[in-house]
DNA sequence: TCTGGGGTCCTAGGACCC
DNA sequence: TCTGGGGTCCTAGGACCC
């Protein structure tokens, strides 16, 4: 007996417990679904959706039912899902036309409810405890996966349940077009023996940390120590044991997506480079984008962080914390050469990315007096003046070596070096 | 011929302040 | 010669997700 067949939804609210009833929708291959529906003929084909391959963009973001069914799945590069699958047909990534469709799509959801928390562009929960579809549940899933289906060509899955995670596992269950319950109590049946890796929220690292444990399936996991799940895995752990056990109290937050955190834009480079001119107009043309899209959104970067991937797919960032948050181009594009430049090791570069970070609402910045800053740095420039001379006088690695720097703003002004002997006046300088 | 681009959250060490 | 403890900010890196 599948879920789907199951017709207890009803019994989810008519208990004494008064428990919450969370949906969790999840778009099947989302961005294939749209190009069906905006091109009939790609539907029942094998189809993927791609960047260009000659740039090295070429890996699969999606791919159709019947395309995963030859083994053509996310995010296997386009040369090899070709391989095996000859008649592959491949679209790029139309991203105005997938906002569009997931824009109406949670249109849709929210008028089942005001509680929709959009957690990607083709995925989000529902709080349906307060209102009078708590009481079918299982039959406004279907009616909202029909309508997906009808009006905007969309299959979708729905797993419901008392609270996100275990939604979350229940949409993942059925693909494509499942609507299915998962109650608290069936946790140990249907969760425990799964693949630990098969859990959300457990990635390929996590899982082969708790292997080390003879941690191998959700229900290991569920009856660990939590003590020794905190000192692997810190905070996650005794969350993770939580969730195991079907235990999450997060809340639908239907103005989770209004708080972004960061703005980024990267670039994979068509070949690798250490061509410091053709860097830095990438870097020029990611804050460009970077700048635009701030602006869109009406907030501003107060830091900005240059990610560097090397040939040897070794990645590196810098940040820097600005005087006052922008989202002007040059601003942006000046801060994140001079990290670059400051920092690139000059080997071969694959990819460059530039993020704003520590956002605030364009109307909330007040902009600080340059009268501060310029005295700040005043005050700073003798002190990196003497560290010169000392890595000068005693070789750069000193500093490095655990000799540190104790900047003391008093009466006397000294500036003085522990552990090691140093003691130096500003006014010796 | 390996491996995109958009994010969020957590950790850890040093600086800094009281 | 000997120097605490707690809180918070800043930076860098990593895990995870779609």
């Amino acid at each position: 007996m599948s879920n789907g067949e199951n017709r207890e939804g009803a019994a989810l609210s008519t208990g004494k417990k008064r428990g919450r009833v969370i949906f969790h929708v999840d778009m099947n291959s989302f961005y294939a679904s749209v190009e069906m529906a905006h091109d009939p003929s790609l539907v029942g084909k094998p189809l993927a959706i791609a960047g260009n391959a000659k740039e090295r963009k070429g890996i699969v973001v999606t791919s159709s039912y019947e395309a995963r069914a030859r083994g053509v799945k996310p995010p296997m590069p386009l040369w090899e899902a070709k391989q095996i699958c000859p008649d592959l047909l491949v679209k790029p990534p139309n991203f105005d036309r997938y906002r569009k469709s997931s824009k109406a799509m949670f249109q849709m959801l929210r008028e089942y409810t005001d509680l929709v928390e959009p957690v990607s562009i083709d995925e989000g929960y529902m709080d349906l405890t307060h209102t009078p579809y708590k009481e079918k549940a299982y039959e406004v899933a279907l009616n909202i996966q029909k309508r997906l289906q009808k009006e905007l060509s969309l299959p979708s899955s729905i797993g419901i349940a008392p609270n996100k995670f275990l939604a979350k596992m229940a949409s993942n269950m059925k693909k494509p077009l499942g609507v299915t319950i998962l109650r608290k109590r069936q946790v140990p049946e249907i969760l425990w023996p799964l693949d630990i890796g098969e859990m959300h929220g457990v990635g390929n690292k996590t899982a082969q940390k708790l292997a080390t444990l003879y941690i191998t399936k959700i229900g290991d996991l569920a009856r660990a120590d939590e003590h020794v799940l905190k000192q692997l895995l810190g905070i996650n752990g005794p969350r993770l044991k939580n969730r195991a056990n079907g235990i999450d109290t997060a809340e639908v937050d239907p103005e989770r997506i209004y708080e972004f955190k960061s703005v980024g834009n990267s670039a994979t480079l068509p070949y690798d480079t250490a061509d410091e001119t053709e860097l830095n107009q990438l870097i020029e043309k990611l804050s460009l984008s970077v700048s635009e899209r701030l602006k869109r959104k009406e907030v501003l970067a107060t830091k900005i962080a240059l990610l560097i991937r090397y040939a040897d797919w070794t990645n590196m960032t810098r940040s820097k914390t600005l005087q006052n948050p922008t989202d002007a181009t040059n601003i942006i594009a000046q801060t994140a050469k001079t990290l670059f430049q400051k920092h690139w090791q000059e080997k071969e570069v694959r990819l460059l990315g530039v993020t704003g970070t520590e956002l605030v609402k364009q109307k909330d910045a007040v902009k600080q007096l340059d009268l501060f800053s310029f005295q700040e740095d005043a005050k700073e420039e003798p002190i990196v003046k003497l560290m010169n001379q000392i890595n000068e006088k005693y070789g750069t690695n000193l500093l490095k070596k655990g000799v540190k720097i104790i900047k003391k703003e008093s009466k006397t002004s000294g500036t003085s070096f522990n552990k090691d002997f140093f003691q130096v006046d500003r006014k010796d300088e």
